[in-house]
DNA sequence: AATCATGGCAACCGCTCCTCC
DNA sequence: GGGAGGAGCGGTTGCCATGAT
C-alpha cells in the first residue's frame, strides 16, 4: 500500500546490539516506558528503527523473560497448543508464562518439529504421518470434522488473543504514568478462558459432579469475552445436545464470520457426525472427539518414542489391544486434554506481559 | 589443526491488523 | 467509509558456536 518500512532510513543501524544499545534503551525504558515504539529511538538516542527497539525489548531485555532450556511440561504445552492452534506463536506464548513468542517458535522449529518428525508424526498436523488407514476405516470424515472444531476453538483463541492485545494495550496506558515493569499489562483480568470448550470436554468426559458444575459455571461468569458457549445443566445429561447447542451459537457470534465460510451444511454435518459418534461409540461425542483427534495425532507415536522419556503422561499404553489397553488409552487422552485445561487454568494472571 | 556441516538463536522483513483522523 | 500510520505477528535469514571429519 504504498507504506515506507520503518528501517528504511539511511543511518540506521541493524543487526545485533551492543551492550550499550541494550544500556540505552532499557534506561529509557525503565524511566518513560516504551510510550510510541517509533518515536522511542530517538528520544532514547538509538540509531535504531523503532521496530528494531520493541523486537529487543520484547524478546531480550524484558526483565520478565525466563532464558534457558524448555522444561519437560513447556515442551509438552507447546506441542498440545501447536496441535491446536498451528503456528500461532503469540496466541502459544500466552499460555507459556516468561517465553516469548519468538523463542516458542525457535524452539519449534529447532527441536521439536525435528522431534516429531522422528517419531513419525506430521508436525504441521499433529497426525501419523501414515495416514492412509484413516481414509479406510471411516474416520476420515470425522477427522475432517474434528478439523472443524480445532479450526473453530483456533480462531476463538485468536480472538482471546486479540483481547489480550487489546487490554495490553489499555493498561499500558494506563501505567504510563509510571513507566517501566509495568506489572505488564498482557495478562487478561483472570486466567485465560479460552478453550472453554475443551473445559467442556472435560466435564462431559469426566462426568462429575464438580466438572458438571464447572460446565453450568460457562453460561454465566466463566464467560469467556469472546464466548458464545452456553452450556445448559440438562446438557450435562445429554452431551451432544450440549455441543449442538454450543454450535449453534457460536455460528452466530462473532466468529460468525469466519464459521459461517465453512457453510451450513458443514455444520449440519457435525450434528449428524455427533450423532452417530453417540450411537456407534455408545460413549459421547466428545469422548469420541479427544478419541480420534489423539488416535490421528500423536499417542501411538508418541508411544513409540517414549524410549526418550520425555513425554510422561502422553506416553501410555498406546494402541495395545484388548479393554485394559482401551482403557489406558481413554486414560491417555484424559491426560492429554486435561494437561491443556491444566495449563490454561493455572496460566498466568500474573502472565508476563511488557 | 583446519575445514566443513549442522544447530541454535537473535534479528530482520514483509505482511496484516488495529486505531485514529 | 476510507486512508494513513503504528504495532504486532509469523516466516525467514544470517551469524556464531559446536561437532564431525
Amino acid at each position: 500500500m504504498g507504506r515506507s518500512p520503518c528501517c528504511d532510513k539511511v543511518g540506521l543501524k541493524k543487526g545485533p546490539w551492543t551492550p550499550e544499545e541494550d544500556q540505552k534503551l532499557l534506561a529509557y525504558i525503565e524511566e518513560h516506558g516504551h510510550g510510541s515504539w517509533r518515536a522511542l529511538p530517538a528520544k532514547a538516542g538509538l540509531q535504531r528503527c523503532g521496530k528494531s527497539c520493541r523486537l529487543r525489548w520484547t524478546n531480550y531485555l524484558r526483565p520478565d523473560i525466563k532464558r534457558g532450556k524448555f522444561s519437560i511440561q513447556e515442551e509438552q504445552t507447546i506441542i498440545q497448543l501447536h496441535a491446536l492452534l498451528g503456528n500461532r506463536w503469540s496466541a502459544i506464548a500466552t499460555h507459556l508464562p516468561q517465553r516469548t513468542d519468538n523463542e516458542i517458535k525457535n524452539y519449534w522449529n529447532t527441536h521439536l518439529q525435528k522431534r516429531l518428525s522422528r517419531m513419525g508424526i506430521d508436525p504441521v498436523t499433529h497426525k501419523p504421518k501414515s495416514d492412509a488407514i484413516l481414509s479406510t476405516d471411516g474416520h476420515s470424515k470425522n477427522a475432517s470434522n474434528l478439523s472443524h472444531m480445532a479450526q473453530w476453538e483456533s480462531a476463538r483463541l485468536e480472538a482471546e488473543a486479540r483481547l489480550v492485545r487489546q487490554s495490553k494495550l489499555r493498561s499500558t496506558e494506563i501505567s504510563s504514568s509510571s513507566p517501566l515493569l509495568h506489572k505488564p499489562a498482557l495478562a487478561p483480568p483472570g486466567p485465560p478462558r479460552c478453550l472453554d470448550i475443551l473445559k467442556a470436554c472435560n466435564g462431559v468426559w469426566t462426568n462429575k459432579p464438580n466438572n458438571a458444575a464447572s460446565i453450568t459455571g460457562l453460561t454465566g461468569d466463566l464467560e469467556s469475552p469472546t464466548s458464545t458457549l452456553s452450556y445448559s445443566s440438562t446438557g450435562i445429561g445429554d452431551n451432544s445436545a450440549a455441543f449442538i447447542e454450543f454450535v449453534g451459537n457460536s455460528s452466530g457470534s462473532c466468529e460468525a464470520g469466519i464459521l459461517k465460510e465453512e457453510g451450513e451444511e458443514d455444520w449440519k454435518g457435525i450434528d449428524e457426525n455427533t450423532m452417530s459418534f453417540r450411537s456407534s461409540s455408545g460413549g459421547n461425542f466428545l469422548e469420541r472427539f479427544t478419541d480420534l483427534l489423539l488416535s490421528n495425532s500423536g499417542n501411538r507415536s508418541f508411544s513409540e518414542g517414549c524410549g526418550e522419556s520425555d513425554y510422561g503422561d502422553i506416553c501410555g499404553s498406546g494402541t495395545g489391544a484388548g479393554a485394559s489397553a482401551s482403557h489406558d488409552y481413554l486414560e491417555d487422552n484424559k491426560n492429554y486434554w486435561n494437561s491443556i485445561l491444566n495449563l490454561v487454568d493455572s496460566s498466568p494472571s500474573d502472565s508476563p506481559v511488557f
